[in-house]
DNA sequence: GCAAAAGTGTTACAGATACACCCATGT
DNA sequence: ACATGGGTGTATCTGTAACACTTTTGC
């Protein structure tokens, strides 16, 4: 703690920064994009050609806008540079701001959650490629960091969200959307169990059609569908729940 | 989304702001800091002498310096302006960039939540109080909206975590820690699950000591303490849990 | 018919709440 | 003795995993 003079009463916030130096700062957006693409979660990076960090893998983003919100930045430079524009969802991370953790001078960071849906491939510059979430290569700054941060939120989430529409097409079979959810967690789930769940949490509904069977027989897939496209909590509060005071 | 030109490929990111204004802006560090006060959940507000905003209620915090993190700027700003240092937890909540949420001009703001155990009374200045956190008077800014996500993290935490520490002192009863967890909830938690629960989880255990019964009689409370007093996750994955692999 | 994939029924179990009952103390 | 508050035992409920079994298709 620093040795400063008693208690602010009574001072306005104007007056915080006299002795620590110019709060001015530069400030970045990035993103973490997730995509399940074979059967593997995996993250688009960014190969820096220039210095610092050059060679190393770094998330898509850049300075945020003089006159741009943080959600309004990273989404207009994911489209610019990376031409992703199909984010099913869109959520902040973390802001992280060590004075140190960027080679050319302070920077703030704030890091956001994306995610596209599995049955698009969008055209992405030739710098950019998608890389398996558990399987980084070598990235600059604190980017690694980052991604691991998005991980665990995403596997969060899928547990007490119905952030899987996000992960999924927006039409699916049982099967495939256990594929999904077993790239994302990184452990097996049943689709006949996951079905059930999914349902009697209302997540899903059945569209009425059916997917005709393959070559090797096995009867048609009910389709289903996300009944919700927008994040919602659908298991609050799994223990430390209210009396129900019925 | 911007009609501007092409995918930005092999681009570095400085070059990402040139038409968007310059990246330069005010960065300040805000705490909603919480404490369980009178059986009540409370927030630590301070009220605005000066423009803009007079007159209203604040969060305490200010801009962040130049070479301290975000971190260390929020304790610093704590431990001078408000005399606040016994924060047995303190995390990350958000970030707020919306061009206009500040009068004066462009400012980020980076919002934590702080915890206060409920023995103790910290000392703070003259123009700072305590407000019930679900009954807040006027506020400045943003800052009513950052108080609710606040509360709504704390109230989600003490489900799947162990941040309990964070509110109750050293050692309780557990109707004492019961009626924290109240204030904190806003229902009833009946101290004689709450104890099974937090045992099962490992979370608590027995002192050995007990405290004498109060001048009304009744059987001498067992005391207990948190076994570790830093946040840890004790509920992972309530549902959607791996296979169980015996 | 047989293999394959999807879907259903059922059981088992984990973890929590609700509540009746027992225990230890002060007056 | 009895009122008061703490602690234990137990029934019940909810939601999930596990798994055997049935259904529907292709070959």
């Amino acid at each position: 703690m620093m040795p400063m003079g008693g208690i602010g009463v009574g001072l306005d916030d104007d007056s915080a920064a006299l002795d620590t130096g110019a709060a001015v700062s530069a400030h970045e957006v990035l993103a973490v994009v997730l995509q399940i693409r074979h059967d593997r979660l995996s993250v688009l990076l960014w190969r820096r050609a220039l210095p610092p960090c050059e060679g190393l893998w770094a998330l898509p983003g850049g300075r945020l806008g003089g006159t741009e919100g943080l959600d309004e930045s990273i989404r207009r430079q994911l489209a610019q540079k990376v031409d992703v524009r199909d984010l099913t969802h869109l959520e902040q991370l973390e802001t992280r701001g060590e004075p140190d953790r960027h080679p050319r001078g302070r920077t703030l960071a704030t890091a956001y959650l994306g995610l596209i849906p599995a049955d698009i491939d969008p055209a992405t510059p030739d710098d950019t490629e998608w890389h398996p979430a558990s399987d980084l290569p070598a990235m600059g700054f604190d980017h690694a960091a980052i991604v691991h941060s998005a991980r665990r939120r995403l596997r969060a989430k899928l547990s007490y969200t119905n952030v899987g529409f996000a992960l999924a097409p927006p039409e699916f079979t049982m099967s495939e959307l256990s594929r999904y959810y077993r790239a994302a967690l990184g452990h097996d789930v049943a689709a006949t169990n996951l079905r059930r769940v999914l349902l009697r949490r209302g997540q899903i509904e059945e569209t009425g059609e059916s997917v005709p069977s393959g070559r090797s027989g096995g009867r048609p897939a009910a389709v289903f569908r996300f009944r919700v496209r927008r994040m919602e909590i659908t298991d609050a509060f799994a223990v430390l729940r209210p009396p129900s005071d019925t």
